[in-house]
RNA sequence: GCCUCAGUAGCUCAGUUGGUUAGAGCGGCGGACUGUUAAUCCGUAGGUCAAAGGUUCGAGCCCUUUCUGAGGCGCCA
């Protein structure tokens, strides 16, 4: 039986004078006689002092940068600055030295890049085990979210048999042999002698399946992996990620919009309440970055500030084509600085919606009703016959945070608009039997967990907040 | 999928119009050091210049192809 306290909980009421028993892994060795150790219970480090007189050479010369270590000892009052309380060895056991000659990483600041293909390491780096506690307080405080308001957790499949989602590019899965899979009789891959009997694909959203679980349960969420083979080469995309999408019976574009900004505030507030120290180590870890850069690049708010603002202040909520307007009034606009046009009919790009969140709102902006031309075929049409329900939120550095909609719940029209975009109503006979039996208006969004991970910790690229990033050409670990 | 930039020591980088034996800081290793906070000081060893091919008397540097990484765009969350 190993007894242990956790550093976390030794700081928190130190009792000095009393005997602690602490174990973990050595962030920097000092001086031949300093110890600073972290157990990953929290951001802070102990320092042990280890008298050379008391321990034999072999044990003094194990310790070292990354290694591993028990130590007992007496909690004393600090003598140096820099901390309040230290650890006098009195034990010490090492349980894993770490040769520096062969090991990766170094006691320094090293790129994000270096990290990441070693991220076997990269955890016991003061940012990565920061970023790593936020990610699962973001996942907590999810379940808790929609546990205390009454919705179910509701577990969709990974492996799906619908061919259109509506999302993108779909990975397929198959137990066929590449090398000589079987044919039909025009020469294409006969699917029907497959696994599943059918062909089929890793989830891309499991919004379809939410639906279900609305339409009898009242409000379900689900939280799980996703999957998108786009070849996307960009800071904010991932080809295996969470997503949370809940999904609530009852509901009109209001509600979802509430919904999603009291959930996204939420969310900030519970690590601003649990998670205190990290976020300053991560707030003084960009600010140092940001040192040497031009002021105009440097972000206009600090990490801790931005995220007490964002929780303050309401969303901006706007339509979209109140959003063509105000961007067709703006100075870049004007002055013809945009790459793409903006006109009644055309999608927003990435420039027009950093243009109105971090230029014009300077705050998270809702935008809604979008033309129906570019949107799914699940939303729900508006009374102009034009536009959908549909909303985006977007947020200063991460664009879309959310994607989400009150659902067409009249068959008739569900029908016209599935044949407007050639879905097949066949596959989704399921679907539209939703509509036929038992339908209400309803709603629901998803958010695209990584990208929250990413706005609370103010890391730059979405493969820093999950622990083995896929993407393409990369799927280490 | 498109565009741009990059790949030189373990890490981060410098390397001039192509010219002798490729450099620095950090890290490593050896030593010193009993109050450090990115500890400090002294010494020292590290290189198939991403890969292949080409131009040239001569290539880290020029050309071609491939691979890898970063960033931007599109697609989206």
């Amino acid at each position: 039986m190993i007894h242990r306290q956790e550093i976390a909980n030794v700081l928190k009421s130190p009792t000095v004078g009393e005997e602690v028993t602490v174990m973990g892994w050595v962030r920097a060795w000092r001086g031949n006689r300093f110890m600073v150790l972290n157990d990953g219970s929290g951001a802070e480090t102990l320092q042990v002092v280890v008298n050379g007189e008391d321990f034999d050479e072999e044990t003094i010369r194990a310790i070292g940068f990354h290694a591993c270590v028990g130590v007992t000892g007496e909690l004393i009052e600090s003598q140096g600055a820099g901390q309040a309380v230290e650890v006098v060895a009195k034990e010490i056991i090492i349980y894993g030295a770490t040769d520096l000659s062969t090991y990766p990483l170094q006691a320094k600041s090293q790129t994000m890049e270096f990290l990441r293909e070693n991220a076997q390491f990269r955890m016991r780096t003061n940012t990565f085990s920061a970023v790593f506690r936020l990610r699962h307080a973001l996942a907590f405080a999810t379940n808790k979210y929609y546990n205390d308001r009454n919705f179910y957790y509701l577990h969709t499949p990974i492996i799906t048999g619908n061919d259109a989602e509506g999302a993108g590019e779909m990975f397929r899965v198959t137990a066929l042999d590449p090398a000589s899979p079987p044919k039909d009789e025009d020469g294409n891959v006969d699917y029907s002698q497959d696994f599943f009997g059918k062909s089929t694909h890793l989830t891309v959203s499991g919004q379809l399946q939410a639906e279900i679980g609305a339409l009898a349960m009242g409000k379900v969420y689900t939280f799980g992996p996703t999957f998108r083979a786009e070849n996307s080469h960009t800071t904010r995309h991932l080809s295996e990620f969470w997503m949370i999408e809940p999904e609530i019976a009852f509901a009109d574009i209001d509600n979802n919009q509430d919904l999603a900004e009291d959930f996204l505030k939420y969310l900030i507030n519970h690590c601003l309440d649990n998670y205190r120290a990290d976020l300053e180590f991560l707030d003084e870890r960009i600010k140092q970055s940001e040192k040497n850069m031009k002021a105009e690049l440097r972000r206009p708010m600090g990490l801790l500030e931005m995220l007490e603002f964002t929780v303050k202040d309401d969303f901006a909520r706007i339509t979209y084509t109140e959003a063509i307007r105000l961007i067709q009034g703006s100075k870049p606009y004007k002055k013809k600085k945009f790459e793409f046009p903006v006109e009644w009919g055309t999608d927003l790009q990435a420039e027009h919606e950093r243009w109105l969140v971090e230029k014009h709102f300077k705050k998270p902006v809702i935008v809604r009703d979008y033309p129906k031309g570019f949107k799914a075929f699940y939303m729900r049409l508006n009374d102009d016959n034009e536009t959908v329900a549909a909303m985006d939120i977007l947020f200063p550095y991460i664009g879309e945070m959310v994607g989400g909609a009150q659902r067409e719940e009249r068959e008739d029209v569900l029908r016209a608009r599935m044949k407007e975009m050639d879905v097949h109503a066949d596959e989704l006979a399921w679907y539209l039997q939703l509509r036929t039996f038992g339908g209400c208006p309803h709603a629901g969004f998803g958010l695209g967990f990584e990208r929250m991970v990413m706005f609370v910790t103010g890391m730059g690229n979405i493969r820093d907040v999950i622990p083995f990033p896929r993407a393409p050409k990369s799927a280490d670990f």
